[in-house]
RNA sequence: GCCCAGAUAGCUCAGUCGGUAGAGCAAGAGACUGAAAAUCUCUGUGUCGCUGGUUCGAUUCCGGCUCUGGGCA
């Protein structure tokens, strides 16, 4: 059978110095799979690989969209497969680096086949959501009483898109779930090697990560890709990262509020650490909890 | 040297008119089906500085000591 490489973990585990060290035993190609590395500005506060491109690794979707532009899992997932399927032609292993889990999953597991949503279905979702949540939850619950168990109030992203289904096709989100998934790849074998450092020590490359991000001039990157799309730096956060996805990169919105006058540079500084670190841990939860081993996928946890 | 204030969770601090204590942040755990670096949920036992005394019982009241601020010489 054939067989996918995975290496996935937490930002800062060192992902890309493993996978380079993993090319070395085979003619590989990295396939990404983080959400934001997907973007090609931003270089500094992403974290962007350059090391594949000085090595010679032949590497795909990275830096592939402009800060306007946005992609879904499904889109991805689309993408990767197709990456791994020429890989597979040329007879080559396909290695997909990258931490967000939810992408890696839905390539693996599929999707279930929801039809798309249209802009102005959105629209109006997301107004209804703004002036009146509660009658949303509502229509929701009352359309299907089982979501409400699903779904709690709470959860805004999740209650959007099942009010988005509802309005589109008439159906449940649930109707969906319960059917089979549009499978982007079949046949494979997985071999996951799942980065977890000693949380100390994560979370000290975490720190060092972000003192280099300042000392390399992320603040200014920050600032010049502002000027550069012509955004008025003191704009609403939400609705810049609703039309420009990239400034989601943790470490944005700090900078921006530091830009702003509103934080001192320490306080910035000890902010962007602090959030970073709760992304970290939220991917650990994530590759802990929802990857599983199975006949098809084999998993090493590396601790190192 | 004297006077005043403080010492309680990793940090900043509440509080207990005497019955062994709770907020925010940090931290930990968890959820996740087309926005995922997103979005959301749950979790607080700590010699209440040390040491004597009063008391059935002291983190709380009283004394001494130590340390940290501030003031006066």
């Amino acid at each position: 059978m054939k067989r996918v490489v995975v290496i996935a973990g937490p930002t800062s585990s060192g992902k890309t110095n493993y996978s380079i060290k993993y090319a070395e035993n085979c003619d590989a190609k990295m396939i990404n799979s983080d959400s934001i590395q997907m973007y090609r500005d931003l270089k500094i506060l992403t974290d962007f690989p350059t090391a594949y491109k000085s090595c010679g690794i032949e590497h795909k979707l990275f830096g592939f969209l402009g800060s306007d532009e946005k992609i879904t899992v499904f889109d991805w997932a689309t993408l990767a497969a197709n990456e791994v399927e020429t890989t597979f032609q040329k007879n080559k292993t396909p290695i997909i680096v990258g931490g967000t889990g939810f992408f890696i999953n839905t390539l693996i597991n599929g999707i279930s086949p929801i039809p798309e949503i249209s802009q102005k279905v959105r629209q109006n979702a997301s107004m209804l959501a703004k002036n009146n949540y509660d009658e949303l939850c509502e229509h929701i619950y009352s359309h299907d009483p089982r979501l409400e168990a699903a779904i709690p109030r709470s959860k805004h992203r999740q209650m959007l898109r099942a009010y988005e289904v509802m309005l589109t096709t008439g159906k449940s989100i649930l109707h969906f779930h319960e059917t089979a998934r549009t499978k982007f790849i079949q046949e494979v074998f997985y071999d996951f090697s799942i980065m977890v450092p000693n949380r100390e020590k994560l979370y000290s490359r975490v720190s060092d990560r972000v003192d280099s991000m300042m000392k390399n001039g992320a603040i200014d990157e920050v600032q010049a890709s502002l000027s550069a799309l012509g955004i008025d730096r003191s704009c609403l956060f939400q609705e810049l990262t609703a039309q420009y996805p990239i400034f989601r990169a943790i470490g944005a919105k700090e900078i921006i509020e530091y830009l702003n006058g509103k934080c001192a540079y320490d306080t910035m500084v000890e902010l962007i650490k602090k959030n970073t670190r709760h992304y970290a841990k939220r991917q650990i939860t994530w590759f802990q909890n929802q990857v599983r081993e199975t006949e098809k996928i084999k998993i090493q946890w590396i601790n190192d």
